[in-house]
DNA sequence: CTGAAAGCGCTTACAG
DNA sequence: CTGAAAGCGCTTACAG
């Protein structure tokens, strides 16, 4: 029960190898009606599917793409993911997923399996370990898309969120509401990630631009695990702040956690407002204000930027596109000395 | 700069293409010491890269398999892919991830471009619409294993919960803590979807076993954009319920929703357990009893069986794997009568 | 210990 | 309008 190959329909159909890939390839202009017929027939009767391993062999091309995030289970990659895929396949792409956790020794495997595999172009979620890899794409003239950090000194198209005004969004409408001391947790800032160095610059900023102090004991970047200790510490300040930003999902939950162990109450005791829509924001006690970011056109723009990639002959210059993150008022960033409930 | 191939190796290190090929396979048993640095040295200098997509024509393998789930935004569905890229990656093995949103259409379509791509087998969260072409892939023993759905009259290795029990450790635990009248909500109940099937199954088996009457206005399993008009009618009948089983995720966030709008008090007014772990389950107020699933453990179990097949020269027969489900208490399923907070 | 040759399943420029 | 031939970049059985 072998598969039919490509000389099995032409000796089926009494014509050449040659003939059959015209046919296969849709160039009829030459072709007579009955030799299109007697293929098309062989065709079914061999239930012949062609092996696109050796078409993209010869043609140099796989219409397979790789995507690098760093883990697939932040909800920020799943929708980004999915962008990806629905656009790639709606162009007929497939798509190859890896999650490098962080880890630049993990991303540069991936990145050269996926080479080798000749895959046609690459979307990362880049590390900052493997600049000198990235380089040599460049050079090659390989298409590449970076989604959610910029590498510095790169000429790569880069779709990323507006940081810098997310954090900015978020300080702007707390000191609105009437809070004073304003405290942004982060993930850790020791990877130089960019959108945890831009948003906390972006808080710096913004507290600048209000005419408020600038407070080093409110900026709070570790690693997960450390966040509760974090937590402990800006609760236990001669001053504690009067609401804080959560930098993304992660944080959140931890943030959460603690106040439900310690008994703090989000939105009464302490304003909060969170960068990355979560599913529950609608639903918490009291509801979240968020800053959301528009995951699916982010996904959508790095899938057609690649795609433009393979059409257009030049290459343009590289650009970053920064996405526009929305303010989401719900209830845990209410004016302060307005009751609740 | 055109990419250097095997016999631009074999002609810089003054061999034949034979011998680098051995080289790249390790087969050094018979490789003079002397000849094998010169083949090292060449591929250094040149930065030779091997194309495995010639190499997957030659050996019809490509070391890719594809993963065909309903939607990877579902929790469950992230989780268990992530589970198999990497198990997967642990053994060489890249992941194409395709999105069928259960339209059996769309999947078909998914099987036939992965097919003729020579993917070396298929992991499919299956919709119950392509049974012929399952059939198909079996016939030909096509290595194909299923997650989370059961396709009946079809023998393949399927990876699943055991639901019947899950939605029984639910009603146990209800019953246990004095709750009466127990009603159940899942998406609809009409694709035949093993899972949900299953649960409402388990859910009139429980009540049977407790020997509480099954009241057929207590099954609700509509399409999500339904449910709130269904909880609505589930809190106007004569006798509401007292709590209610929530069917995944996704319903969960409906009668969430429900409640809030409606202020009616989870774990007061009505009691609640959801099947499927949330991550915000611990957070919430009050906390969420959950009946989880080993998602990690299923991914990793449906890459292992696929591995199998590869290795195995023979066919096991097929099987369905179970995994048990886990009872998380919380406080959303408080007893009855026991005051809260 | 190494090389020449055939072949994996396609495509395409060219000849007729 | 169709076919013979070369070639994409590998691997492997076989010969020496």
């Amino acid at each position: 029960m072998k598969k039919p190959t490509i000389s099995d329909v032409a000796e089926h159909a009494h014509v050449s190898k040659s003939t059959v890939s015209q046919f296969l390839n849709e160039r009829f202009d030459y072709m007579r009606e009955e030799t299109r017929e007697r293929i098309e027939k062989s065709i079914a009767e061999l239930n012949y599917q062609p092996n696109v391993v050796a078409r993209s062999l010869k043609l140099k091309s796989t219409a397979t793409i790789g995507v690098i995030v760093a883990n697939i289970l932040h909800s920020f990659s799943t929708q980004v993911v999915r962008a990806i895929e629905d656009k790639l396949n709606d162009n007929n792409f497939s798509t190859i997923i890896c999650n490098a956790d962080d880890d630049p020794i993990k991303e540069k495997r991936y990145i050269e399996t996926l080479l080798a595999k000749q895959v046609d172009g690459l979307i990362i979620f880049p590390t900052s370990g493997n600049i000198a890899v990235y380089q040599r794409l460049v050079d090659a003239n390989y298409p590449i898309v970076f989604v959610d950090r910029c590498v510095s000194g790169l000429s790569v198209d880069t779709v990323k969120l507006e940081n810098h005004e997310a954090a900015g969004l978020a300080v702007e409408h707390l000191v609105m509401n009437g809070y004073e001391d304003i405290a942004i947790m982060t993930t850790s800032l020791d990877g130089d990630i960019t959108p945890r160095v831009e948003r906390v610059d972006g808080y710096k900023c913004a507290l600048e631009r209000f005419q408020k102090p600038v407070q080093e004991e409110y900026i709070k970047g570790k690693d997960r695990k450390f966040l509760k200790q974090e937590l402990a510490e800006l609760f236990s300040l001669p001053k504690p702040p009067q609401a804080i930003i959560s930098g993304n999902d992660l944080t959140l939950m931890e943030i959460l956690e603690y106040a439900t162990e310690n008994g703090i109450k989000i939105g009464t005791d302490i304003g909060l407002v969170t960068i990355d829509e979560v599913a529950f924001a609608q639903v918490y006690h009291p509801s979240l204000t968020t800053v959301s970011q528009p995951t699916f056109e982010m996904g959508e723009k790095a899938a057609d930027l690649l795609l433009n990639k393979f059409n257009s002959e030049k290459s343009i210059k590289s650009q970053i596109y920064n996405f526009t993150p929305s303010l989401i008022v719900r209830d845990s960033s209410k004016e302060v000395g307005v009751s609740h409930e």
